[in-house]
DNA sequence: TTATCTATTTTTGTATACCAAATTTTCGCG
DNA sequence: CGCGAAAATTTGGTATACAAAAATAGATAA
């Protein structure tokens, strides 16, 4: 079974989003699509294509005939998407609690496993990494084809905005506990406990997010007008 | 402030989606970017790019190499599709008890006092259209942009298979009372039962259609082996 | 100097033509 | 009737051209 991801416009597509997210294109730039052709070497159709799909999920904001930029999110639209993500998030655990396989349970576990010795070594680019494999395992586990493509979607619109959290004092260890505290409940079929802790778990998440974004809106704030 | 629905792109990609909504294209048509390009009197440069919207919408199902046709949901598709639906709801209406401008709260009993009349009278297309009217009016009563794109592509796809289920004995009536008890909890700003009313709401309305799709499928296997 | 209007240059949206690769269809043969 | 090969079709992609809209630069007036 041959995968669409095939085509140059996904690749493309996959390409500038790994590039929005890992913060090599920052929120607010322009998307040219003559330099972005000509950045990966292909012609301007399936670029004009992968521009079109990062807008459908939001990534990218298409401003018809001005172009097309990185989406940027004020405050108060990263706490919608954090809402949004959270509830989410916690609707796949409370699933999870009743649908995941040994495998998914042994897999997210191994995931914490990794998530906690990242924290004790405080190596923040490992927590990152296993953190992702943990609530990928855990969104895995819901079994629900349309939540997992609308988590993916939500969840990579907040993925630009990670990099100003990446350290955060105590951080990582708390987190290692909260998934513990999922994981638990999980064990215990208690879809209900799980989902809830979930939520508020990335609900923290989002705060200390939306807190250091707030805090950088009102400096560049005070920047620009001395 | 110009929309960038302007592109012909956009609005070949909203008249498919109204053929697919609407019946005339069904799930696992195929669409065919020459016929397309044909019948929209465009070139196959718009088509294209409204099959990508589409297909990242999720409303179209891309195959690679092998064409692209609409999304043909399973029994179980749908049942994951609907879980997604009414959960969103319900937190668009828990939020929306706390956030509705009387303006909004105005327009939503208004939409279902056009619901009433339509169930009175019987008369299907219109109460569809009422129907649509309140629940996107509670919706957009959430005021979390984010929410209402995640639910109106998650919608969309449910749109489709709807159509299987516009007359069921009894059942106008009964939505009728569902929003009102809705509506009661917005205006006693009861955001946690306002939130569990919209989703059983939504849920019988999925059970239904779930239930004839599956009957459907039934007899199309029965068929096809005789 | 600064503001504003205009002319120039870019960039996007669309149309065409064309090609290669993949898929489907057709057709002939066993 | 079934199987496999050739032909036709369809998609993915490139290149090019061009009109319309935007952004930019430049000139002019206050």
């Amino acid at each position: 079974m041959k995968d669409p991801t095939q085509r140059k416009a996904d690749k493309v597509a996959t390409a500038i989003e790994a590039q929005i997210i890992s913060g090599v294109r920052k929120p607010g730039a322009r998307l040219d699509e003559r330099a972005l052709a000509t950045e990966f070497n292909v012609s301007r159709t399936p670029v004009r294509e992968a521009i079109r799909k990062l807008a459908a999920t939001g990534l990218v904001t298409d401003k018809g005939r001005r172009g097309a930029v990185v989406r940027h999110l004020t405050v108060s639209g990263l706490l919608d998407a954090f809402l949004v993500v959270s509830e989410l998030e916690g609707i796949a655990a409370r699933l999870a609690a009743r649908r995941m396989t040994p495998d998914e349970k042994t897999g997210a576990e191994a995931a914490n496993l990794c998530c906690q010795r990242a924290a004790h070594d405080g190596d923040i680019a490992a927590f990152n990494v296993a953190n992702m494999a943990f609530h990928d395992q855990i969104i895995a586990g819901c079994h629900n084809t349309l939540l997992q493509d609308q988590l993916t979607t939500s969840r990579v619109i907040t993925f630009p905005y990670r990099h100003y959290v990446t350290q955060f004092p105590g951080y990582m260890l708390k987190s290692v506990g909260e998934h513990a505290a999922v994981l638990d409940a999980i064990r215990a079929r208690d879809g209900a406990g799980a989902g809830q802790l979930m939520c508020d778990h990335v609900n923290l998440q989002g705060e200390q997010i939306v807190d250091v974004v707030h805090l950088l809106e009102q400096q560049s704030q005070k920047g620009s007008q001395p």
